[in-house]
DNA sequence: TGGATGACCTTAA
DNA sequence: ATTAAGGCCATCC
């Protein structure tokens, strides 16, 4: 386990109910502006044992990076819950639902 | 065009 | 076999 990881998995729990976040801007925190895949492989493979709300991070674009998966379903499912506005298409309102972790020097 | 992004695939321990 | 780390390149704007 290397401090990126650490980095990024604590970022992703630091993400509240109601919020989300992307992968170029956890990547970007966790200190590797080119590690957005890494933080994709983190959640995908690291996430089912360590229980992150993967649900909770999406791409930049603000839509469900996953395809129609169950998994997809299943996120529209918990994010609506948790009072995330999901549009049919997966769309999610970044302006409104991004989560900003602290002040980042390297963010913005 | 160029730059940013990415829900993977491969290798190592 | 399983788990974790790392990266380069195609795709979209």
């Amino acid at each position: 386990m290397t401090a990126f990881t650490e980095k990024v998995i604590n970022i992703i729990l630091g993400i509240p109910s109601g919020k989300v976040m992307t992968y170029g801007q956890v990547s970007r925190i966790a200190g590797s502006p080119r590690g957005a895949r890494q933080v994709v492989r983190i959640l995908h493979g690291m996430s089912h044992k360590y229980g992150l709300p993967w649900h909770r991070v999406i791409n930049a674009k603000g839509q469900i990076a996953l395809r129609n998966d169950a998994a997809y379903k299943e996120q529209i499912t918990c994010l609506e819950m948790e009072g995330v506005e999901v549009d049919i298409n997966g769309e999610i309102d970044l302006a409104k639902y991004q989560w900003h972790p602290l002040l980042d020097p390297l963010e913005r």
